[in-house]
This record gives C-alpha cells, structure tokens and sequence, in this order.
DNA sequence: CAGAGTTCTGACTATTTGGTCAGCTTTTTC
DNA sequence: GAAAAAGCTGACCAAATAGTCAGAACTCTG
C-alpha cells in the first residue's frame, strides 16, 4: 500500500526502500523536528512529491524508519536463555548491541535520540514492543539477583548502562569519521569497546574473573 | 546588553530572567529544533517581540540558557582535590551530580540531549568550556589507574555511565510526575539513585568494600 | 498493442515560523 | 519636570515547509 492505497510492485518496493534508507540518514542527523523532507528527496534523488506518493506524512515515514529498528533489535536481542550463565548473556548481549551498532550506526542513534527525548515521536504500537523486551531483560536481571547469582543492582540502570555506553561510543564514532575522514571505525575499534563494556558491566555485577582488566 | 545593544536596568534584568526560565522550559520539552519561540513567550506571559527584544534570535536565546547550565557545572563539579581517596571523589561527584539534577531538572536534560546530539546546537566558546571539566576529571581518573589505585576503565566511559545513569532516571522522573501528579520525587527517592550510581560506579573502579551491595 | 494500473512530478497552496520595525509607554536621569 | 533612555508591542514580512493534485509517463498484463 502506498499512501494512496495501491498495490506496491517490485519496482515500487525499491523506490520506497530508497527513501527510508534517505528518511533514516536524515532523522539520524537532524531528528524528527530538524528533518526535512526536501532533503530526504534530494538524498533520495527523487522530487519530494514523490516522497509523499509513498509516505503520506513526516510521521508516517518516521515511523516506517523505526518500525525497522524495532524489529532488527527484537530479532537480535530478544531470546535470552532462562539457564545459561548470566556472565555468558551479558556478554552476548552487549557483544551483540555493538554489533548491531556497528551494522546500523544510523539506525541506532536515531532510536537513542527517541529513548533520552522519552520516547515523544514513537507510536504507542512500537512503544509497547519496545518495552515489552526491556523488561524481559530487566526480569530475567532481577531472577539472577533473587538466586544470588549476581550483585545486587537496578535492572533497568544496568541496561541503561549498557545502552547509553554503546551510545556514547556511536558518537564519538561519528565525530572520528568527520575528522578523520575514516568511512568506517576498524573492528578493533569495535571489540575494544566491546571488551570495555564488557568488563564494566561484569564488574557492576560481581562477575568478572579477579585481576582480569582487559580494558583501558 | 539587549538584543538591539542598549543597556539593562534591574526592571529588563527580571524581564529577561522571566524569558530564560520560559525558554529552558521550552527548549527542555521540545528540544532546539521543536522550541518555538511564541511559546516561550506565551509561557512567559509576554508578546513574542519582547522575547526578540532582550534575544536577537533563537540560538542566541539558547546559548544563554545553556550558559547558565554550563556555569552552574563548572561551579559545582570542578575543583578535585588531587590527593584524595578515589572512592570519596567519585561518591562526591555522583551525589553532586544527582543533587543538581533534583535541583534543575530542565536544565540537565537539555544538556544531556545536546550531549547525545553531540553538541549540534552548542556554540564553540561553549563546548570548550565543556570538554575542559570533562577532561580534567578523566585525567584524574587516568592517574589513580597508572598509580594503581583503581581497577583499570576508559575514563570517558566512566564519565558516560555516571552521566546517562543520572539521565536516566531524570527521564523516569519526568514519567513519575506525569503519571502520579507528583511535583517532585521524595529526597529518598534522590538518595536511592545516588546509592545505586556509587555502588555501580565503584565496583566498576574495584572500590567497594565487599558485600556491600546497599542498591537494588 | 491497448488499456488498466501504477509510478512519478511540476506547480501549487495553506500555514507556520523567526524575525523586523515604527512608534507608543514607562522609567531613569539630571 | 522635561529630556533621554530603556522597555514594550501590534502589525507586519519574507522564507520555509508539509502536504495536495491534476495529469503526464511509465510498465505490466491479457
């Protein structure tokens, strides 16, 4: 369906792909309110009537943006095994949020900005589902808690940690990349970060092996 | 100085004060972009050109409020004495941090959002004086790591988790008063986030004394 | 190859927004 | 108490922006 209501042909699907892949540079860049759909159609290489021939307005294409996020992150961090050792978990689990940083840098702090600006543009419809797998987290966090298998802590802080770190390293991804003039951050980069974060969130749940501080 | 350079009495310094405090208002529900300047005036109970009076434009509206956040950062947080014990400066900064956030809640968001932003709106002169502190206490915490002091970290990540920590939970504190009607969140409720950033932050440093696990 | 369905777009509109300004009112100064 | 300075504001304006629409240009199918 395109905002008119018609069937989508092939030909279509990749003209519309096209300008998500712009909408998402864009909204990454300027967030929902500095955005422009002008410059979403000149990214896009398309005239804006065409944008709208596809979304029918700024939200809905915000929106069809964030639906992607959602779904990549549910896909990739959702299944959480009830048994498995908490340390191997977390580990996989910030392993990989760095990963998928790594993938979907855009993607990524587009979905930051919507956490800290407390979720303002957000659908109620993508809201549920984005709580629906933090808590699950947060609730297994807690059961670990309950059977002393780790430190006591704040579920929801230590997956803010978690979250907010990746972030910050985002960041300073992109300022490298304009300094720099690197188009991509090397994967040593990245596993240190990786190595850093890991240790951090160990360490905050009494879990790291004694004397092995392999971050700097 | 106005915006049209003339000079203020005490009667324009309340005027302009009245206008700051509506715009850091504004600024913190909407960020740079959605802030509109008729609002901060309506806010402020003003006509919108008395705003333009004392503020030639938008970003210079925002700079001063950022200014104001800024000074109050470099006022509280800077001076480390340089021969204390780790854990008590970073107990110290925390509880400081957590304290200003109760204190100006708007004002914090508003920093934090450019911060994730990554100081888009920020004006050079200001940014400077940002990275100055920022830099002054990660050389800090670089040099208890070298006299072997503390476990060993990224300063900057450290400095992130105590920041977006604080964050975060301002955010939830927007989210309580909407949803309960509260004005603000009890002092105990302050003091329990302050433990559990310091719990947090000193395992993170291998500071805590063991099994003193006071945050949940 | 015709015509139905889909894609595309230039030109347009309605509205919003930041910002200006001439001249009025209030306060301060001497 | 009058002249100067500062404070104030209604009525504008130019620019930008999201969104519309009629109809041209494709492309797919029978």
């Amino acid at each position: 369906m395109t905002a008119t209501g018609r069937k989508i042909t092939p030909l279509g699907n990749r003209r519309r792909d096209q300008i998500l892949r712009a909408a998402e540079a864009e909204f990454e860049k300027y967030g929902y309110e500095g955005a422009r759909i002008q410059r979403i159609a000149d990214l896009a290489e398309v005239p804006k009537a065409n944008v709208h021939y596809y979304f029918a307005s700024k939200s809905t294409l915000y929106d069809a943006v964030l639906s992607n996020v959602v779904d990549l992150w549910n896909a990739a961090l959702a299944p959480i095994d009830a048994d498995a050792d908490p340390a191997t978990v977390l580990e996989d689990y910030i392993r990989m949020k760095v990963e998928l940083t790594r993938l979907y840098p855009a993607a990524t702090r587009i979905f930051a900005q919507e956490m800290l600006g407390g979720w303002q543009h957000l659908s109620e419809h993508l809201k549920r589902e984005t709580r629906a797998w933090t808590e699950h987290l947060a609730t297994e966090i807690e059961n670990w808690i309950g059977q002393g298998r780790i430190l006591p802590v704040d579920p929801f802080h230590l997956i803010f940690v978690i979250w907010a770190t990746t972030q910050h390293y985002a960041e300073s991804g992109t300022q490298v990349k304009s300094i720099y003039r690197k188009n991509s951050l090397t994967r040593q980069d990245h596993d240190r970060l990786a190595d850093s974060l890991v240790t951090m969130v160990l360490r905050i749940c009494g879990l790291e092996a004694v004397g092995h501080g392999r971050s700097t």
